[in-house]
DNA sequence: AACTGGATTGGAAACGTTTCCAATCCAGTT
DNA sequence: AACTGGATTGGAAACGTTTCCAATCCAGTT
């Protein structure tokens, strides 16, 4: 492969002169024309990795995410790539099947491969083993790392993720409005972050409509699963008291808990109002289309992109930065 | 950051030795235990970039797929990764956005990079930007390409990809059994690969079943989207003699479909019997549960990582190979 | 104790860029 | 025609590794 000599030697200028040309420096229109058509006939290609070693600047993101296959995810990571590729960064994905101790080695991985920064979609909050790598350990490290969908307070990082309590205020507020009493809750494990946020905003909007939480309607799945969900919403059911409304809060426990419906044969939204979470595609699936809180998936990857160039570029502003993207609450049949 | 150079030092050796013991040499236990000592003390970690310029080698293989959101591409790209990775490679992964201008600029991105290889889920067949590419043109290219779910007869690369002829046939077959004679098939746009393999697949097994094609029963959809899945069931269902089952040929228009079917309230398999195509999830969503061919991501990942191994190590045997793999056909309650 | 030769180690050169300093160019002025 | 000084260019040094050759070590032999 033809190298930046090579493009000196056959244009008859010096290497100086064509890392300048590559790098957009105006040259003197001759000097340039010989250089471009030097580089035209021998069909170079810059290498970046040499260049990365000497600016010490990869143009590269590094991107861990507990499960790719998980349409949350991924559709984050989409945008992201795109709102990072639009300034000429790549990202480099890391796929942590959900296992912390995978995602402190993936990230280890990264840092030797020298991202300019990380985006982390952790599977647990325990982020200690930032801590123990040199890159990152000490108040002042100026490395950009990026939390999504968690917290990660006491870490030096910026975080996005969806407003979880609001999400579910706002799909809570929806059902006691239409004059439900009794709501149940489906959520996910104790200490689990979003799990318990969710089940906050739950806290937060009965305690508006004057409504007493009962333990007997808050479900914490111990897997935030589809078996979760579907158990979770019959034990509900076959209480005595049993709810005239439910949410699920994430969309395996949505899928098993619409399972659940289907095999009781109940009629949504009369017998039961069911909201659902993360799925748009689901939705429609359902009859009576479910209602569903769609998280802003987009956003959160278009503003971790814009939030990252930044940090890139040196700036520090607001730092660390905490950003809550509004839920979208789509009112469907089932409610 | 410490480098080699301040381990060598630290630990009164030459680069030389560190270097070897970085890389697995087996060094004189003393000296092995002062240069280990200097890297914990120091806290080293190897620049990959620098070793990636020195070595030519940057262990890292370039993917482009046409939407990152889409769970097809995203669980064949978590396979892919998993098995890299166990060989200590990394990916860089780039959305094209369905748009093939940006696919071939992405390739082109990915190979300033230098990648060790390219995995290649087109969104057309038109493969022809690959031979503009100095590092790929000629035919002594040993610079490995492959390319998934798509086909690229023609051009230098290996291929993986769903079977997806035999996926259709054994559909149809399968709804011949049943005893279905009036089988309708909504697939995708003309010139698009995987839409006419699973055409083709459905002529089969009418064929071997000794019904004739009829042209009112086979509707290749523009878009390949749900509007068209919806769409062409309706246009099927109005006609004369409506199928008495359908072969629905991507998740898509398996939305489509179930809609067409939910607003018609027909009741599967009874007035019409379906078999969707993709998202497993989905199946279970559907009441009947919806009878799906699945696609053998999982295993087009696996198999994909473990050829680009071989390639990248020189192995060219069999070059170029194609793989299609065997989909699955779930049945479930809607047939 | 001196020798031998395989094992171990040291360190220069090189990978392909960027960047800085020095050298050269050349338009405008005298 | 000679000079001036800003603009342009050339090319050495450096980024952090690997690898090769040469130098050193040292266990076993004499």
């Amino acid at each position: 492969m033809a190298t930046i000599k090579d493009i000196a030697r056959e244009a008859g200028v010096g290497v100086g002169t064509v890392s300048r040309h590559l790098n957009g420096v105006t040259l003197k229109p001759q000097t340039a024309r010989k250089v471009q058509d030097a580089i035209d006939r021998l069909g170079f290609t810059l290498n970046q990795v040499a260049r990365g070693l000497k600016t010490n600047r990869t143009r590269t993101v590094g991107v861990v995410i507990p499960n790719f296959a998980d349409i949350y995810g991924s559709t984050m990571v989409k945008y992201l790539e795109r709102g990072l590729a639009e300034h000429g960064y790549g990202i480099l994905v890391c796929d942590s099947s959900d296992n912390p101790v995978t995602e402190a080695e993936k990230v280890s991985q990264l840092l030797q491969r020298r991202v300019d920064a990380l985006f982390l979609y952790p599977c647990s909050s325990n982020l200690s083993y930032l801590q123990r790598i040199p890159e990152l350990a000490g108040p002042e490290s100026k490395f950009p790392v990026l939390v999504a969908d968690m917290k990660a307070d006491g870490y030096l990082c910026d975080q996005v993720r969806t407003d979880n309590r609001d999400a579910a205020r706002i799909a809570i507020r929806k059902l006691i409005a239409d004059g439900h009493r009794r709501i149940g809750l489906i959520s996910g494990p104790n200490g689990y972050f979003t799990a318990e946020e969710r089940k906050q905003g739950y806290l937060e909007a009965l305690e508006e409509g004057g409504i007493s939480p009962e333990d007997s309607l808050m479900h914490m799945t111990p897997h935030f699963d589809e078996e979760g969900g579907k158990t979770a919403l019959e034990a509900m059911l076959d209480a005595t008291d049993p709810p005239s409304a439910v949410l699920a809060c994430n969309y395996y426990t949505t899928l098993g808990a619409v399972q659940a419906v289907y095999d009781r044969k109940l009629c949504m939204p009369d017998e039961l109002a069911l909201i659902g979470f993360d799925n748009l595609g689901l939705s429609a699936m359902v009859r009576p289309a479910l209602s569903i809180l769609v998280q802003p998936m987009e956003e959160i990857g278009t503003e971790a992109a814009r939030l990252l160039i930044r940090r890139m570029h040196g700036d520090r502003e607001g730092f660390p930065v905490v950003l809550e993207m509004k839920a979208n609450l789509l009112l469907k049949g089932s409610t």
